[in-house]
DNA sequence: ACTCAGGTTTGACACCGATTAAATTCATGA
DNA sequence: TCATGAATTTAATCGGTGTCAAACCTGAGT
């Protein structure tokens, strides 16, 4: 009845974890994409998935996939959560730095109690989003919503700011520290070559031109002004 | 080869650390107890103890016991160690106390890996020891001597300095700290009543009739000089 | 020397999370 | 409509960690 007294081992949190951000589209999850991201063979993630269905942790179509109970979402935003504040500890508190974070927030995600988690979110200050901007689920399982938007699907000339790197590849989120784009940083969308092309940005310091699938993982919250001027102003 | 390269899981190392400090004292751990500390049956910790001998991290002799290998000895005292430090490290920074730390320490010993040890063996400054007094082993394995000694075989009147807390108990933890017995608090030993009754101790602030369970758990550095003055100076 | 109780191991089994290989289903284009 | 290829599931199996019940050692006391 209550997730948290559920026998739930670490593999099955994973498998939650996965099927949630899968299935956040509206399209449900299936077995080839969840074994693909779990690092196991797909029939072992359909067994898997079966298994889940049983104990009515997810809605399984078969041959179509899967989408998470109402009792699955709750253990999954649970997981997500501490995933998040851990990647907010890591880094106030431990000092990490925001490419690293994500593998020891893995490990550690399925571990913590929750006196633990209470204790970090405590520590950190109650944070809402984690290092790369995602939203923190709040306690009692909600995720709150929020105004990002990609950026590469702005017209041209929006300016923003980021709110969130949405990748957790460590190379990437490297490469985007070293240029400043990080969530509160200003950006204007300067131009995108045609058929996914490079794109460029201006930040307040510098123009950056970004590989179209770097550009796309950048989500912002336009500013409210409805200017677009795209140059400087003078 | 290397213990880090290993495939050790969570009940292996678990296994090990039991093993080791039941081992402590030179009689080979057995298959009762270990199984008792693990919350498993006899029968379970008998199959897996055969299964750590033929991955050569178990010594057995069957019927008669388990001691470690070289190498469990290495993967125990790494374990050891990463406990130890975590303990250190939720005091510390996290803010926990110091009877809530060990259970936390437990869940966490055996997902970190060598950068997160690292990471926190330096944030809390290299400590020797942890919060309850144990010594933590080094970085590449060796568990350093200490010269603590059992409060309850000293002559009476001897007068030290505690050392070591040595329990797991979160009720006993609390008790000591309530009473300030905790290591680097000066103490004397007054009397011990006959047939295991009851020990009593003066610290700087107090005297204090301790249960001989609990005072055996005290470990002390006795005072440098021969001096044995039961009796404060006047 | 023998018995007996406690500790230990073995046997038979179950569950979990995987695997590979084979069968099945599904969507789609000829 | 039907063949085809990709996605998915099933079948058979494995290793790990446990259980219970039964058999087995071992050492201590008569």
């Amino acid at each position: 009845m209550n997730p948290e007294t559920q026998d739930l081992n670490q593999a099955t949190l994973h498998y939650l974890d996965v099927i949630y951000r899968l299935s956040q589209g509206g399209e449900p999850a299936t077995t080839n994409v969840i074994a693909e991201r779990l690092g196991v063979t797909p029939s072992g993630a359909s067994i898997m998935l079966r298994r889940l269905a049983r104990r009515k942790l997810v809605q399984l179509t078969p041959y179509k996939g899967a989408t998470l109970t109402p009792q699955g979402i709750k253990v999954a935003l649970r997981t997500i959560r501490r995933h998040r504040l851990l990647e907010v500890f890591l880094i106030q508190v431990m000092g990490f730095r925001w490419h690293e974070v994500d593998k020891h927030a893995h490990a550690l995600e399925t571990v913590i109690d929750q006196e633990f988690e209470d204790r970090i979110d405590e520590i950190t200050g109650h944070p809402t989003r984690c290092p790369h901007g995602h939203v923190i689920p709040t306690r009692d399982g909600v995720m709150p919503a929020v105004p990002d938007v990609k950026l590469v699907i702005q017209p041209i000339g929006t300016a923003g700011v980021i709110r969130c790197i949405d990748t957790d590849k460590p190379e990437w989120l490297e490469y985007f520290g070293q240029l400043g784009l990080m969530p509160g940083a200003s950006i204007t969308l300067k131009s995108i070559a045609p058929y996914g092309g490079a794109v460029t940005v201006a930040t307040s310091e510098q123009t950056i031109t970004l590989g179209y699938p770097l550009a796309e993982v950048i989500l912002i919250e336009p500013d409210r002004t409805g200017d677009t001027t795209p140059t400087q102003s003078a």
